[in-house]
DNA sequence: TTGTATGCGTTATCAA
DNA sequence: TTGATAACGCATACAA
């Protein structure tokens, strides 16, 4: 398979090279007569355009990268497809990257999106990602979008949704069905996201004259084992709590999992809300209340962020929270007493 | 932020682009004394490789491509998060896209591959994707793995997992436990991996002097509500059933709604096995018995045998077929009288 | 409307 | 051990 170049294609067609490039992108004033006759020959040789060399000559390129920290988590999962079907709207590719909270596979991909002159990304960064890799980023110079993970950096465009809100809304619906025992279950100290949710969830307390109780908020990993460990132990030492607010649909279903085990039945004897509307949360039983956050939508709209950016857009940066929403389903059962 | 080249490197350091070049790349005898003085000045110069030229230059390029139907389905986030590590080991890059079953989106991410002159790629194809997508990849003679779904040309290399094996483990369980009324549900018709799957189970069925019952293997779209309504016309029309395998466990799911609000009790009066072991089999209660198939492992040995291709490895093509492993749960119960 | 010639940033071949 | 220089395949002034 030897490469067909334009310039065999001029070749045959009888013509230079400009010509089949212009053809070939539209550009200049081409004769119908000529650009048919280039167009058969592009046809007959079987050419393929060498996007490499044009990214070469104009100094630009068409491809952008997605810097994951956990792609197997469904969230991002949607979140990737959202981007993805943007980016192929506008003819880019879209490089992947799984930094697994390491902060140096992390770097390796940003130094390697630089050399293959990719020109944006989008990022959700590893956690505890020092300040020097987004300064870093900023000499770069190359648009790099934000997303999900909270940042205080105010130089980046960010899309994320509202953590706050969305624990006010779970905390207000358990509130409305007569709960005062309300746990905060999950998520790791060192998280930001965390925090604006736990946010969320101690102001609407208070709000309703109920003062938190720290005992009541825990951490949990990120699964459904550890969800059920830290559960078991905060319910066996506080029987009193009736329902919860959790910090993410797995730690939720872990949850269940433990109440289950204890022989309390959720829906019933305990209100469970969840966030980030997994596929999960609709399929268990009892289904799952929880915050939607609509992760493809975070990842459409940083997808059109980014190609604005790349298309020169240099407004100021930008914060695009998106509303969440509480998607009502059996977990909470009905009114209390 | 100008782009600082070779050339200018070499200027800063007194020598010719050939040395900075052989430098950068550890070729070539270069002398201590300047390799220093080179090394001193990319450092300083702030310079970053053109990774985009250098391919240019060797018709090459570290770039491959994925395509998936459905990432947001979280057996496809496992893979690629098995193949994105393989990948980052060899210091390659990663072009994701989902063809949301499209043939369309499919075949022009495989035209942008070979625009961008990416040097494998791993696939897997839209559902009814025609035989000339595949002629034209061989075309192409770039190196590409199916993965997952099963393909009949045996041109190309596979790896997925066997699909006959699992339904054979997961019948020949129920047979031990007793079962001689064994139903096979879910699939499409046009399901590959289901033609597989149901030849594991009638063989099993036929090993055991049992013929399989034509009735009893019923289609079912992948969604737990369909898995549901389908059992329930097949169980008030056959109540003798006393088993099933099922082509996934979401199905799998629907079906133990669909007992249970028949009144029979799963794990007592049936004995249900599913297939893929999703997050929520070990969740719903009883906890469901299924096929395990290690997605992280398709994807890292489909990373392992691209780059042995990419590297010039010309042995015939490849099946790599991953063993499923039967995780028993609760819901075959116990043995029968 | 079309052709000529040059450069994008590397690498590799040859000389020196 | 190092330097000059010609590709790699395309795009674009500029000339015709």
């Amino acid at each position: 398979m030897t490469t067909v170049t334009l310039a065999q294609v001029a070749g045959i067609a009888g013509v230079s090279t400009a010509t089949v490039s212009m053809v070939l992108r539209n550009r200049g004033r081409i004769s119908q007569a000529t650009r048919e006759r280039v167009l058969k020959a592009l046809d007959e040789s079987g050419y393929v355009y060498n996007q490499t060399a044009a990214n070469l000559r104009n100094r630009s390129s068409n491809q952008v990268g997605l810097l994951l920290h956990d792609i197997t988590n469904p969230f991002y999962g949607e979140m990737t497809a959202g981007l993805s079907h943007e980016m192929e709207r506008h003819e880019m590719l879209l490089f992947l990257a799984n930094s697994e909270e390491s902060e140096e596979r992390q770097q390796k991909f940003v130094d390697s999106l630089m050399r293959n002159n990719a020109c944006g990304m989008v990022l959700c960064a590893a956690r505890e990602t020092p300040q020097a890799f987004f300064d870093g980023l900023k000499r770069r110079n190359i648009p790099a979008i934000m997303v999900v993970r909270p940042l205080n950096d105010p130089d980046f465009d960010f899309v994320g949704t509202d953590n706050f809100l969305g624990t006010q809304m779970a905390t207000a619906h358990l509130l409305r069905l007569g709960h005062q025992h309300i746990a905060f279950i999950g998520g790791s100290l060192s998280s930001g996201t965390r925090s604006q949710r736990i946010g969320g969830y101690t102001s609407k307390l208070l709000e309703n004259g109920i003062s938190p109780n720290p005992d009541w908020i825990v951490t949990s990993q990120a699964s459904q084992s550890d969800g059920a460990r830290v559960a078991e132990m905060l319910f066996s030492q506080f029987p009193q709590i009736t329902a919860a607010v959790c910090y993410q649909d797995i730690v939720a279903l872990g949850v269940m999992q433990a109440l289950r085990k204890m022989g309390r039945e959720v829906g019933r004897d305990f209100a469970l809300v969840g966030f980030d509307d997994i596929t999960e949360a609709a399929l268990v039983q009892p289904a799952l209340t929880t915050v939607s956050v609509a992760a493809k939508e975070i990842g459409r709209k940083a997808g059109e962020l980014l190609f604005s950016r790349i298309q020169g857009n240099d407004e100021p940066p930008k914060r695009i929270i998106l509303p969440p929403a509480l998607v009502i389903r059996e977990s909470c059962g009905f009114r209390r007493g």
